[in-house]
DNA sequence: CTCATCGTTTGACGTGCATCGAACTTTAGC
DNA sequence: GCTAAAGTTCGATGCACGTCAAACGATGAG
């Protein structure tokens, strides 16, 4: 049984908290993968392919951030996070946010 | 006499540093009035607009910080400091990036 | 020249944040 | 039931940042 983590809706989204969010070069870098690979997936699979030199309780700790900014839904399924960025939501409320931060040139 | 403050080349902009800097509540108020209203503007207007309860060491700080992002050109005419955004440089780097942080909703 | 004004720099203070190791929780496999 | 595996939470640590008061230029007015 799969359970949604807690997750800000819409309305309550702040751009201070996206913003800063989206400031730090790791949580950005798992942003990245994600924006661009297939969805839903596994958060360790994005995080392995982020490739950054970092301890399991940082990882945990930025998916943490990414989530209560409200940037990706996290389901837990077992052992395993699975992860999707949310994207109609940022859409909705900050259009064009996410491709201009995200979108490499 | 103005002279142009010193300011990063499109080339060096970096991204962390542009989402950190607009991260920060008083300083994307800031940068809202700029992107709003005419410019060049003398940055003691804006402040005043801006309206934040902060020293002006406090508004020289996020001035530079602004400034050193790469985000506004600052000129010194005299005593005072005329502000502009650096709307085509962002463009170029960073398309609709400014538009989508700064318009409001 | 003198002085008041605008802005910056410096130094200090408190807070917040990224990071890790260790301990804990939950789940899958046997 | 055990045990291993995947994530999370907790506590501690070090560093970065926002803030202000005080001191310091630089400039315009008289």
């Amino acid at each position: 049984m799969p359970r949604v983590l807690p997750e800000p809706s819409v309305d309550s989204f702040d751009l201070t908290v996206i913003l800063s969010a989206l400031a730090e070069p790791g949580r950005r870098a798992l942003m990245t993968e994600l924006y661009r690979g297939p969805e839903p997936i596994d958060c360790a699979v994005i995080a392995e392919k982020a490739d950054l030199g970092l301890s399991s309780p940082t990882i945990s700790h930025h998916y943490r951030v990414l989530r209560e900014a409200g940037l990706i839904r996290t389901v837990a399924e077992g052992r395993k996070r699975i992860v999707t960025v949310r994207r109609g939501d940022m859409e909705a409320r900050f259009p064009g946010l996410l491709s201009a931060v995200l979108t490499e040139r």
